[in-house]
DNA sequence: TGCAAATTTCTGTCGCTACTGAAATATCAA
DNA sequence: TTGATATTTCAGTAGCGACAGAAATTTGCA
C-alpha cells in the first residue's frame, strides 16, 4: 500500500513522538497507521506499507494488543488476521492511560508506600520523610483523580476537560 | 556519600520509571537523589554515591538544568558548583509537564495544524479527515486545559484535582 | 599570569533494544 | 492428512544511546 504525503508525515511523527515517551517506534507507526487508515489492515500490508521485517510487524502487533489498542477482525474468504483500532481518540487515550498507569504508575504508588511503611524509614530525617510523603501524596492524588476522569464517557471527559481549570473558583479560600 | 536502603530505592526505582517514560535513567537518578537529600550536593558527591562517572553526571546536570529541574548554588569557601532541586513535588510536576508540553507536545500539535491545513489533505478520505482533526482537537483541548491548571498554584492545583471529576455535575446534559 | 581545582567536551566502548531473516509452528482447505 | 498459507518464535545483527576515561577548557585564587 502506498502512503499519501500526509499519512506518511503522520505516521512518521507518531513514530518519533513514541519513541520520546518510551513507546517502540515500529509499535507507534502500526497505530498510527491503523488509525490513520480507518479500516482494517493485515499484517502483510503493515509490513509493506512501513518497509519493516513481517516479523517485526507480528511482534509488534502483540503488543498493541496487550496494551487493548487494536482488535483482530477477519475478511469472508481469508483466513489472515485483520488488525483495527478505535477510531475514537478519547477512548485511545482512555485506554493508553488507563495501561500506563496500572503498569508504571500504580506499582510507583505501591513501592513509595511500602517504603513509608518500612522500619528503616523512621530512620531518615523529619525532612526527607516528609518529602517522601508528599511525593507519594502527590502521586496518589493524581492516580484518584485519573481513576475517576478515566470512568466518565469520551463526550463528558471532553467537557470536564473544556470547563478546565475554570472550577477553580470552587476552591477558593487558600489565598491564590 | 553512603545511601540508606531508603534512598537506594527510592532512587533506583526512580530511574527504572524514568527509562519507562523516557528519561534517561542517570538523569532521573540524580534528581531523585537531590530531591531525597533535599540539601545541595556537588557533582563528585553525586558521582560517587551513584557510581557513575564524572563526566556522566556533568551531563546529566546540564540535562537536568534545560529541564528548570535544579539550581546552581554555593558554600562559601568553595568553589564547586553545588545542585538542588525544589523541595516541593507540585511544583516539580509543573515544571515537567510543561517543558514536556513545549518540547514534544506542542510541536506535534503544529504538525497536525499544518497538516490539515496543508492542500494536499483535502484529497484524503473524508473520514481520515474527521480522525486527524479530531486528534488535533483532542490534543489542543489537552493542551488548553494543562495551560490552565499550570496556572494555579501548587495548593489550588491539588485542590482542583481532589475535587476531580465530580465537577462532570456542571457539565450534564449529554445523557451520560 | 601562573597554577590548581573544577568542569566540560570529546572519543571510543559497551550494552540494550529493535530489528531482520530463517526456522518452527499453527491454521485451514482440499 | 497433506500441502499451502499465515503467524510466531528464535538467533543473530545492527544501530543507537549511555557511559567511562582522557583531554581540553574554564574558573578562581595567589
Amino acid at each position: 500500500m502506498e502512503l499519501t504525503d500526509t499519512a506518511r508525515r503522520f505516521v512518521l511523527h507518531w513514530g518519533e513522538m513514541g519513541s520520546a515517551w518510551g513507546v517502540n517506534r515500529t509499535v507507534a507507526q502500526i497505530h498510527a497507521l491503523l488509525y490513520f487508515h480507518g479500516r482494517p489492515l493485515n499484517a502483510e500490508e503493515l509490513a509493506e506499507t512501513l518497509s519493516v521485517a513481517r516479523s517485526n510487524v507480528s511482534t509488534s502487533l502483540k503488543e498493541l494488543q496487550s496494551w487493548n489498542l487494536i482488535r483482530v477482525t477477519h475478511v469472508l474468504g481469508d483466513r489472515r488476521d485483520y488488525f483495527e483500532t478505535t477510531a475514537d481518540v478519547w477512548e485511545l487515550l482512555r485506554t493508553i492511560v488507563r495501561e500506563r498507569k496500572h503498569r508504571e504508575f500504580d506499582p510507583t504508588v505501591r513501592m513509595l508506600s511500602e517504603l513509608v511503611a518500612d522500619e528503616g524509614f523512621q530512620d531518615e530525617s523529619p525532612d526527607a520523610q516528609d518529602r517522601v510523603r508528599e511525593c507519594l501524596r502527590l502521586m496518589q492524588t493524581l492516580g484518584a483523580w485519573s481513576e475517576e476522569m478515566m470512568r466518565l464517557s469520551p463526550s463528558t471527559l471532553e467537557k470536564v476537560l473544556k470547563l478546565g481549570a475554570s472550577v477553580q473558583r470552587f476552591v477558593r479560600g487558600d489565598g491564590t
